[in-house]
DNA sequence: ATGCCGCACAACGTGCGA
């Protein structure tokens, strides 16, 4: 079984891209950020002609998140718990049971705030997101499910998540307290799918569309999949599409992705 | 030091992203 993230940046202005990459993957799980769509407008159908479930949380012009499956969706849980007055759509979370095995998998997907500019309320709000994921990542791991977290988690972990870690030190992406949030998630008993892989450099998921960042290769690791204990039994590998990058009409990120025995 | 580019919007400049 193959479950995917990706940013795409607006389904308005990317349905073909994605649809493109959908045929070609063909993830029986996909996860995807920044849709920029309320959810009246998502194109469903585009998705439902590829064999597809969709499931969306979005709101009018920024943020949004959406769940594909071509299995059916057992739960769905729209919003991170814990402030009842963020009005960012910013995570999906969804219960699939596999249509040919008894096994099922909880998948979160999510867009975790930019936080820039530094000390100021969107960074404060950023690290109290990591705060209120990690809660719910503490409640599902005691269940002991295959459960992933994917998505756009705006952090780099590590200096060598960056072609130029030092043009990222007064960036939200690689602060201190970003990244230390960062690990304190992972550390709480998820398997970081590429980390598990590889410990290479110039492994990135987003490249800036300003200043020739994709031809300079100027890019970043921000999108990660965490994997449950569970999960991480299951793990076969993983892998990211780089190459999406170089298509016509590209999102600034591109698809990261595991192959679970299931 | 700034902007570069791209997206969305009751939009033809502005806010936002990373």
């Amino acid at each position: 079984m193959k479950i995917a993230t990706w940013n795409i940046n607006g389904v308005k202005a990317r349905i073909d891209t994605v649809l493109d990459w959908l045929k070609e993957a063909s993830p029986d799980i996909a996860c995807l950020q920044e849709i920029k769509s309320v959810d009246e407008n998502f194109p469903r159908e585009a998705f439902e002609d590829l064999g597809y479930n969709v499931e969306t949380h979005g709101q009018k012009g920024f943020n949004g998140v959406a769940l594909l499956s071509k299995s059916p969706f057992d739960e769905v849980i729209r919003r991170l718990p814990g402030d009842d007055g963020d009005e960012q759509a910013r995570y999906i979370e969804g219960v699939i049971s596999l249509q040919d095995s008894a096994r099922s998998v909880r998948v979160g997907c999510l867009y975790l705030p930019n936080g820039n500019p530094i000390g100021g309320e969107k960074f404060t709000y950023k690290l109290s997101w990591m705060e209120r994921l990690q809660k719910l990542a503490l409640e599902h791991l005691a269940a002991e499910e295959a459960f992933l977290l994917l998505g756009d988690y705006n952090v780099i972990p590590d200096p060598i998540d960056a072609k130029n870690p030092d043009n990222w030190k007064d960036d939200a992406l690689f602060q201190p307290e970003s990244r230390q949030a960062f690990r304190e998630l992972a550390n709480l008993g998820f398997t970081e799918a590429v980390r598990a892989t590889t410990d290479g450099a110039e492994v990135y998921t987003f490249w800036d569309y300003q200043a020739g960042a994709w031809q300079k290769n100027n890019g970043i690791r921000i999108d990660h999949i965490l994997l449950s204990p569970q999960a991480t039994d299951l793990f076969k590998d993983c892998g990211i599409d780089k190459h999406v990058r170089g298509w016509e009409k590209p999102s600034d990120h591109v698809p990261v992705w595991v192959n679970l025995a299931a």
